[in-house]
DNA sequence: GCCAACGTTGGC
DNA sequence: GCCAACGTTGGC
């Protein structure tokens, strides 16, 4: 049974144009660095799908859909030390963190604004839309998963 | 730039 | 194990 997800990232950072230009629109979404998140990808099947979210922008709300391409394996950018996702305590051998392949499925022609996410009652119990959220990866239910994409 | 909310760290 | 201090997130 496929399971849907909502994927944040800042856009100065990576956004659904920077993976639109990607060989095969596919990159490994890399550099979680928070427990909850990381167990949210470690539950993901090849062809969930995911809204792509920017956040930490101008306009923040859901620019894109997304597959998940590949399951869970370690992000060896925990690794290096140059890395701004360097973990000391993540090793080959004992890997803390880790990454799925995302493929852009669609970029969507007008964005779904936070602000109309929030103006959507039917949605009012989505984890994105709670005081304080501040996780980066999170489920979507399939019922509010439809509710999005009939609002696009 | 501000600041509320949250997660992590580390002394005790 | 507690909890104060600190760093980060992310909307506004």
């Amino acid at each position: 049974m496929k399971n849907y997800w909502l994927l944040k990232s800042e856009p100065t950072s990576f956004s659904v144009d920077d993976l639109n230009t990607r060989p095969h629109k596919t990159e490994p979404w890399d550099g979680v660095r928070n427990y909850q998140a990381r167990n949210f990808l470690q539950q993901m099947k090849v062809n969930d799908e995911a809204f792509f979210y920017h956040s930490n922008c101008k306009e923040p709300g859901i620019y894109g859909l997304l597959r998940i391409s590949k399951e869970a394996y370690p992000d060896p950018s925990s690794y290096h030390i140059a890395s701004p996702y360097y973990d000391s305590k993540s090793s080959p051998a004992h890997p803390r963190w880790y990454m799925v392949d995302v493929t852009l499925v669609k970029k969507f022609t007008h964005a779904l604004l936070l602000q109309e996410l929030r103006e959507t009652s039917a949605l009012k119990d989505l984890t994105l839309l709670q005081k304080g959220n501040r996780l980066s990866v999170m489920p979507i239910p399939a019922s509010a998963f439809n509710i999005i994409l009939s609002l696009l």
